[in-house]
DNA sequence: AGAAAGCGTCTCCCCCAA
DNA sequence: CTAGTTGGGGGAGACGCT
């Protein structure tokens, strides 16, 4: 009955505020706040424990945040800082087993033999902690599901076994919002069927549940029983890229709509060049002052990865869809992606950027010398090249260079 | 009551074809 | 011939993370 391995979920705690704490001494020991812009509709991040006793939570507007403890130190994420202490932390996991899905930043699940989990995570959380000055809290069991739960039980800092045999007396007296998936609209379902706890929905009959929630309603049973059949998937190849901005104020005018649509579509296509991708769907995002989301998108018969491609999928979708302003937010993603065909060379060499967190895609780095020096089996078009030479420059000078006009842009979108 | 970012993935539902 | 099944693509929203 025992399974063949121990599956161990490794959670940097805090992340993002433990890495400025360990990076300035001075912060340590105080409320530490990572998030946007405290004076506009920024949100929290993450926070240091000492900012969680005043009630600062993730997510959380940073107006609010202020408020609850004043005296906290504001930081901005330095995201590019945090990727590469991940990627040291991945590099000790790594000394112990090979077997690692990396799922977020902070986050990753290890394989190891049966029975060797705690003796494992507990060495893995010595490494980390001399070598990286970092807390991380392991949760260990059979599955992910119970590793998982077993991590949130184990923090801050700790590590915590939740095995299969102890489902009955530690899962199910919890609310079922600990299961993952469980988020705000399901739980109100389950609680309108009179389910509260994990216990409540491990008793409940399947074929109600089934009606209420479709067949996610089963799944997350059975996760409620602490069954969970999925497995370790080492390559996570990266399905979609996006962006989007919150406005400082709601904006009402089409044309500073559309000039923050191409700001996007510029961002957007030079993530998908840096990683030798192209994608098929573009997907329009917008918010309305009252918060309503929305997402529209195509999918076309071609890939693209140009800026102006891409612009011109969310400047239609923007006009078909988007009306009336204001606009509180704009957004464009990327996905159904595929590789490109050519590749290669010095445009963007390992800059280690781009990898996102539990992208183990190799970059597919764009040159300026690809398909045509290599006898040209798949052309370029002109666009794509005049991408990848403006792209160049903005490697080497930031992104600062090199925008549409606006006023140009202004009469595309009339004509 | 009134505030609410910016990523990304997964799941559901619908439609179509075999 | 019809109805049901399966598997996919596409679209939208739910969810999870810091």
């Amino acid at each position: 009955m025992g399974s063949a391995v121990d599956i161990l979920l490794c959670d940097l705690d805090a992340f993002f505020a433990s890495v400025e704490q360990r990076d300035h001494p001075e912060y340590r020991g105080k409320p530490v706040i990572v998030g946007g812009d405290p004076d506009g509709r920024g949100v929290v991040s993450t926070c240091s424990y000492e900012a969680r006793t005043f009630g600062v939570r993730s997510a959380m507007p940073m107006k609010t945040a202020v408020r609850l403890c004043p005296q906290a130190v504001l930081l901005p994420p330095d995201l590019r800082r945090y990727r590469e202490v991940s990627q040291q932390a991945i590099s000790i996991y790594e000394r112990f087993t090979p077997d690692i899905e990396q799922v977020s930043i902070d986050e990753a699940y290890l394989a190891v033999p049966a029975g060797d989990g705690v003796e494992v995570g507990e060495a893995i959380r010595r490494s980390v902690r001399q070598e990286l000055q970092l807390p991380l809290s392991i949760g260990v069991s059979e599955n992910k599901l119970l590793a998982k739960i077993g991590c949130s039980l184990a923090k801050p800092d700790g590590l915590r076994e939740l095995r299969r045999s102890e489902v009955r007396a530690v899962l199910w007296p919890l609310p079922v919002e600990v299961l993952p998936g469980a988020g705000p609209k399901t739980v109100k379902k389950l609680s309108r069927l009179g389910i509260h706890t994990v216990g409540d929905l491990a008793a409940y009959p399947e074929e109600v549940l089934e009606r209420a929630l479709g067949s996610w309603g089963k799944e997350l049973r059975l996760y409620a029983l602490g069954i969970d059949q999925r497995t370790l998937e080492r390559e996570r190849p990266v399905k979609s890229i996006g962006e989007e901005t919150t406005f400082a104020q709601d904006i009402a005018d089409p044309e500073a709509a559309l000039a923050q649509l191409m700001l996007l579509a510029e961002e957007v296509g030079f993530r998908l060049r840096r990683k030798g991708l192209r994608a098929r769907t573009i997907t329009l995002k917008y918010r309305r002052p009252d918060f309503s989301t929305f997402t529209r998108s195509r999918t076309l018969p071609a890939s693209v990865n140009t800026d102006m491609a891409i612009y011109k999928v969310a400047e239609e979708l923007f006009w078909t869809h988007a009306y009336p302003p204001p606009w509180r937010l704009l957004g464009i993603q990327a996905s159904n992606l595929v590789e490109q065909e050519w590749k290669q060379e010095t445009l963007f060499p390992e800059d280690g950027f781009g990898t996102g967190t539990g992208n183990r895609l190799v970059e597919q780095p764009a040159s300026l010398t690809g398909p045509v020096a290599q006898g040209g089996r798949s052309a370029r078009s002109r666009e794509e090249t005049l991408a990848a030479i403006s792209d160049s420059l903005r490697v080497r000078y930031g992104k600062g260079v090199l925008h549409r006009a606006r006023v140009l842009m202004g009469k595309e979108a009339r004509s």
